[in-house]
DNA sequence: AAGAACTATGCAATCGATTGCAAATATTTC
DNA sequence: GAAATATTTGCAATCGATTGCATAGTTCTT
């Protein structure tokens, strides 16, 4: 007769025949106890679905095993998680610490509380943080910081070190991209992305790092703003054409997203991907492979950076020092730049 | 002088002079306590940022406030999270949750325990269980209806009832994706799905429907098993064409990602399409639109069902009858499908 | 002015698990 | 066989918030 929800751990005790603490103690597998009375009760808590009460655990032992995961979202789009990005990554995430037997806390950035200190860590919701998401400077990171908060952030290493970050080397990323355009041919190159961004400012600078490698003088007005979807790709690369004011040749987007909604307007309009247009982008979503043409792209270590954002966050709260790591990215060729 | 961590009721009870349970009440807003004093403490809250800690309240009154969101994975494919699908829902899931002050606690099915009855319940880590993800039979599901728990499925009602579902009119899809592709003149139609998930079986017998009332006679050689990628899709197409056995004129993809992939391989080998080949999604994910060609689809109302599925779990928690929904469909015309 | 009827606050038990310390039992030593 | 030591188990306090019931203080009635 199985009677789960209302088991206890003196209910097990009783059972068994012995005190609470006993049973407590075997249930850990703590050697104070007679291997045989361990292994009873053992076999009674299993027969009977009884699993330790995580409210009174947590209570009892001051910590949650749980990690609060913020996606950080555009506030202005409004849009729930979408860039496939961030769902790679939130993935990882998740395996991971499912391997440490850690729980994960999603929260987007509609949340109620704006104070994800007081929201998560005082009110113990879950120990240590993870903010993921292209993020402006944002406010309510720094607040964590100066909280002494236990948190680590997917993104570009600001100035300051207040806080630990994991992120792709993005001023490379910028680089590689921009130089293989130039490579290709391409001089009048338009920076599809918001420079106002941490990890996109990094990309726009390696985009003028190549610019001048090459003696190509740098034109400002080849950088446009674009949220990170295909959708703004797609209307900000039309509204370019409609101004018809530059003879561009190529397009580095900050996001295969955009990329792939710029791709579409210059299909669109019959112009030939990547002969007039080449076309980068950069994350290597899965599905930038199946586009057509297949993009190229710089590719992010998503899984590196998912398994190093939840490990050292779980150094970090075991009082280890830790530090910010940058990750390498990698130049992936396929057709929409591939001049022929 | 701010000190977080440390503070609880008592503390704010010293600092005021007052009793712990007026300051709890008072935090509640209780009207027992008088509106000055109820002021007066919260103010004092305030101003040393105390928090409630969730442990304790969750301990005292039996519940957590949280949501339990199972994502199903294909066991085989053994992938992370990247159905842009599942991440879809996932997000409206997330923000509907956020909008009646629960937390969504996220576990793949990588998790360490398979029986999340007791993981999630019987622990008392969540209140209730969201079930998504194609899954085939799952007997985990079964267990949980079995075992009584709060929760809701996203996918394909079973033919018992035991559980409640929530999901798309997966039959009604099927047939009008089929005989869209049948009006556009196809007669040789593969159905690219695993026809053992529930509700691909379902978008199976719409297809089969649809066949029948154009009287073309159905050949089950042209339905072929694909995982849910586009990876998948690409390559289950690569060896129909290598067998050679067929001359097909349309394919209905089980899901925009496969599509996806099915078309590349199209693209890759100068079939037109849509004239030679046309291609039919289903989903409608964000880059179906922007896929090259545009991607013919059948519409998943994916917000209506996030919300329905919060809705009815709540419901229940809230021991309110519910029973299962189905949503319907859409059938979206884009260029692959259109036929010149 | 004394009892009735409120209003506002506090006491103390409770939720369930963990753990330092003490106690009881078993084993070894001389 | 008594003392010393090792092995098992139990007692009771603790984590922090909530709430039924009791009590102290006010206001109202007649």
């Amino acid at each position: 007769m199985i009677k789960n929800s209302t088991m206890k751990l003196a209910d097990i005790a009783k059972l068994a025949n012995v005190s609470e603490s006993t049973v407590s103690r075997a249930l850990s597998n703590n050697k104070l106890i007679n291997k045989k009375t361990r292994e009873r009760i053992q076999a009674i808590a299993q027969e009977y679905g009884f699993k330790v009460n995580a409210s009174a655990r947590n209570l009892r032992l001051q910590k949650t095993n749980t990690i609060a995961v913020i996606v950080l979202l555009d506030p202005n789009s409004g849009q729930s998680i979408s860039d496939p990005f961030l769902l790679e990554i939130l993935g990882t995430i998740a395996d991971e610490l499912t391997k440490y037997n850690f729980d994960l806390l999603l929260c987007t950035s509609k949340t109620n509380a704006n104070d994800w200190h007081r929201y998560y860590i005082t009110s113990r919701r879950a120990d240590g943080l993870i903010v993921i998401g292209q993020g402006e400077h944002d406010q309510r990171v720094e607040a964590l910081a100066s909280e002494n908060a236990p948190f680590v952030v997917w993104g570009a290493q600001p100035n300051h070190q207040k806080y630990v970050t994991v992120g792709s080397d993005n001023r490379k990323g910028g680089y590689l991209a921009t130089k293989h355009l130039i490579q290709q041919g391409c001089k009048q190159i338009v920076f599809l992305g918001d420079i106002h961004h941490n990890e996109i400012e990094m990309r726009w600078k390696g985009y003028q790092d190549a610019l001048e490698e090459a003696g190509i003088p740098l034109e400002k007005n080849l950088q446009i703003s674009t949220d990170f979807t295909s959708n703004d790709g797609y209307s900000k690369i039309r509204d370019l054409f409609l101004m018809n004011q530059y003879k561009i040749d190529g397009i580095f987007a900050v996001s295969d997203a955009i990329a792939i909604g710029a791709m579409k307007f210059l299909l669109d309009k019959d112009i030939k991907i990547p002969d007039e247009i080449a076309v980068i982008g950069f994350d290597d979503i899965a599905l930038s492979h199946y586009s057509s043409p297949a993009l190229s792209t710089v590719k992010q270590n998503i899984s590196a950076g998912g398994k190093l954002l939840v490990d050292l966050l779980l150094k970090k709260l075991n009082n280890q020092p830790i530090t910010s790591q940058l990750l390498d990215v990698e130049l992936v060729v396929r057709q929409s730049t591939a001049k022929s």
